[in-house]
DNA sequence: GGCTATATGGAATATGTGTTCCATTAACCG
DNA sequence: CGGTTAATGGAACACATATTCCATATAGCC
């Protein structure tokens, strides 16, 4: 078996052959094709644990592959990993968006990604900021307290709440998502009870719908919890809790990652919350 | 000894005691300062190679940052260059442990958003190099020639696919989300016409929907562009046109960071592109 | 120039790594 | 159902690595 020289032709390689592949060694050759920079550095313990696959295997795989063994497999990879990135395009390219570069007249598709997750990642890094942490600690509580979690949020915010409700449901919470889908929002805001939260998401230009769902909560004396980016906006009223956030805006499309990474991040301390006291 | 936790903080570190640093470690410094890829992958033997710096003078420069010695630091290093998955769970705990830590007893809900937040932003940060450009260009097309475009993701990849089917409609475009809910995936798959574009999302463990519902749409000969985490996969043999994409993890949650971003991405390029021809 | 304190390199060591080998299991086919 | 082949996991091994330790060198100071 001739060696492959260039961590491309192994990824060929092993897609080209990955059918004829005995199970064990497909499972190594998907960890490869899905990671090959960590396949490429780690070492065999961990790519074993990650796979479940024993080390042993690994290096049969590697010699499959017309390698010595595990190490000059790696050795190609880690190559290519470091190959890859001499302060390559993405610092530059957000670096100039970041600067206002008004002198792409034309950007290709790649570079809105750039854009993008540049953007992305500067909303996140203001997160921590303006975030307050004493009001996070109070959501999480809130979050723990009570009985059902409802979750709201319509139009941009809609993905938000269904991943808040996703993730809580993950974490043994008992989570609901209020989609408002046939017009049945109204409905749905009935079944919250007493004992229950009501977790809105919204953002301007605030939904109608979440305005007067939140102010219908309210009434009932059921707490509320508000994740939107202005204290003083219609949905902010009835709130025992607020968390502000400001995400950043991309040519007209607003980003979402910060929202999206405030909700993950209280769903994963909802459910940590948890582990700490059983443990 | 005051630990440092990040690679940015190590940077920082290096740079504020350079000046007090003996000459030897100084020359070690600005090796990891210069090429801290190479210095976090690369053996004490290769290192010390290139930097003319004996291996014990590599240990003696971690430890007076506050590791443990050079393997801790490279960690450390490695991690960021990796950016997905910072050696999670076990093991790193289990090292920790052995090697005496006494930091992270008990994080509390700030700390949790401030992990997150870091993750994401490195999950970001190596979108673009991760992203096979070429692809992303072709997906966008498929997108402009598309009459209908019918985004369908489930359970964690639900909100992703919700967002690209908002963001695709306040572009201009006809897009339809497939929830499936009532069951009625396959109802709504039959209306999926000819000229029209599936997009499918999913990851590792594959919903069962998304794996019929793409193996289906194939066999009426409609495009398929999939977004997912393995070339392997089960939802990928069907596809037209594949993204990849690693999404980073934090104790055991996976982040959406970087699918969401791609996702915007698409959808901006998408009704960028529209704008470019009316002009 | 002697003395002290610090820096340094290299040999010895201990830990961890990749690799080999073989017993066992599973799959396949007659 | 027996026999053959391929696949698999794990223990033993050999190797390489990071780390420790100490003898030596260097610089600073009286």
């Amino acid at each position: 078996m001739a060696a492959t020289d260039s961590a491309q032709q192994l990824r060929e390689a092993i897609l080209e052959r990955f059918d004829e592949l005995s199970p064990r060694l497909q499972q190594i050759g998907r960890y490869i094709l899905d990671d090959p920079n960590s396949a490429g550095v780690e070492t065999l313990a961990v790519i074993s644990d990650r796979t479940g696959a024993p080390p042993s295997a690994i290096v049969r795989f590697a010699q499959t592959f017309g390698f010595n063994g595990a190490a000059s497999m790696q050795r190609l990879l880690k190559d290519q990993l470091l190959a890859a990135r001499p302060e390559s395009g993405y610092h530059r390219r957000a670096r100039e968006f970041l600067e206002g570069a008004e002198d792409t007249p034309l950007p290709g598709p790649v570079d809105l990604l750039a854009e993008f997750a540049g953007a992305s990642a500067l909303a996140l890094e203001h997160l921590l900021q303006s975030v307050d942490h004493d009001r996070f600690e109070e959501c999480v509580a809130m979050l723990r307290e009570a009985e059902t979690v409802h979750v709201a949020g319509f139009r941009r915010s809609f993905p938000v709440a269904a991943y808040l409700a996703y993730s809580l449901q993950r974490g043994g919470k008992r989570a609901i998502l209020v989609d408002g889908i046939g017009g049945m929002a109204g409905l749905q805001a009935n079944r919250i009870g007493k004992g229950d939260l009501l977790v809105g998401i919204s953002f301007s230009p605030y939904a109608d719908e979440m305005v007067s769902l939140a102010e219908h909560v309210a009434q009932a004396g059921t707490p509320i919890a508000i994740i939107t980016d202005s204290p003083v906006g219609p949905v902010a009223k009835p709130a025992n809790c607020l968390l502000q956030v400001r995400d950043t805006e991309v040519r007209g499309f607003r980003t979402l990652s910060g929202s999206m990474c405030l909700v993950q991040a209280l769903a994963i301390s909802y459910a940590f919350e948890l582990t700490k006291i059983s443990a």
